[in-house]
DNA sequence: TTATAATTGTTGATTTAACAACATTTCAGT
DNA sequence: ACTGAAATGTTGTTAAATCAACAATTATAA
């Protein structure tokens, strides 16, 4: 079992929160490890104790957020084998919280995205996981392919959060969750995805 | 010469923070130390390497508020023999940066007044004889108690960071510094003061 | 009242972060 | 191309924070 000092989680917390803060000004060759321990408050020695170039930080940071995002997304569905409206909504809300959460990240993703070349469509990629699985749940018997579909969901929600996330955060998690959802039963044909949820 | 070492000052912070957290919802009283190092998320024994008791905490949190709400009502003052309008302004805008600088402090000491009682007074004790200071800049060769004018200034001035906290710092900084002066140029009968201050 | 839990101080061993100093490399301006 | 400055890695020492465990005190409830 891992030792939990909160140190290091401290320092780690303190040095992508850094790294973030300075991608919103600056393309990330730009930034220099002094900036980000300057910024983060911390020994240059520290940093170096955790990480060996500035592109590990950088991993670190993106894998946490994806992590939390997976997590997030998963939360209601843990230890269940059927899932409700309830669950698929619950997932959606902690989606959104997760975003908020995270907002100086997904600040510089949205509205910068030169920093990081690629990030966008990395993020649809977990995204278009998440919905098929979510797909998995539904046993579609028809003759939809899956991944198209999920590339369509996932994409679509991508949209919902990059709007969002311009937009500067106007709207509450548990709004956007239940947009989403009205827009999901308002779809044009929707008929078997409402008929499931409905109930 | 004290060594600076930022961990002490991260782990006061944090446990400066907390406390001021812990006192929006209950009283000293009720306030244990076990709560405080929880929120602010550092070891139990670290608490007692900075502080013996709650209270001592407690003191450090107010004397560094006061010591920086000093400094920066005066920091426009350094090094000057004489001021003018444009010195006053500096410093009621540092001022009210401070005020918005420890808002969470202020929010607590404004809107649960009986979490730490008669420190409003104290608040005040220290605007008056801020306001002396001022006051002897100009000379006031008239028949006016200085005691009494400060006293009615540094309440005045208590009363408009009143409202702002209250009011949820809907204004900037600037905006209350700029609506001070107005105010202070309108008063009924100001004739000496204002003269001083056209220049 | 008594029992149970929670909080309090305190301790010692261990780990991490700070600091300062260093040689080296990279960068920017002349 | 040259030079001073900035950034990079690395090191050893020191000091702070962690953790876990403890007895003692204080609340809380049965």
């Amino acid at each position: 079992m891992t030792q939990h000092d909160r140190r290091i989680d401290k320092t780690q917390k303190a040095l992508k929160s850094a790294l973030i803060k300075l991608m919103e000004e600056k393309d990330m060759r730009q930034i220099t490890v002094t900036e980000i321990v300057k910024e983060a408050d911390v020994n240059r020695g520290t940093f170096y104790k955790h990480y060996e170039v500035k592109d590990d930080l950088l991993e670190a940071t993106i894998h946490e957020v994806i992590e939390s995002l997976i997590q997030a997304y998963r939360h209601p569905y843990l230890n269940k084998e059927t899932f409700t409206m309830k669950d698929l909504s619950a997932s959606k809300i902690k989606l959104f919280e997760h975003v908020a959460a995270n907002a100086d990240f997904y600040r510089v993703i949205m509205l910068h995205p030169s920093v990081l070349p690629g990030f966008q469509n990395r993020l649809c990629e977990v995204l278009k996981k998440l919905s098929i699985q979510d797909l998995m749940f539904i046993h579609n018997m028809g003759t939809i392919d899956v991944d198209l579909q999920a590339s369509y969901q996932s994409h679509a929600l991508f949209g919902m959060i990059f709007e969002w996330v311009k937009g500067g955060f106007k709207y509450t998690p548990e709004h956007m969750a239940q947009q989403l959802l009205e827009i999901l039963s308002n779809q044009p044909f929707s008929s078997g995805y409402q008929t499931i949820l409905n109930k």
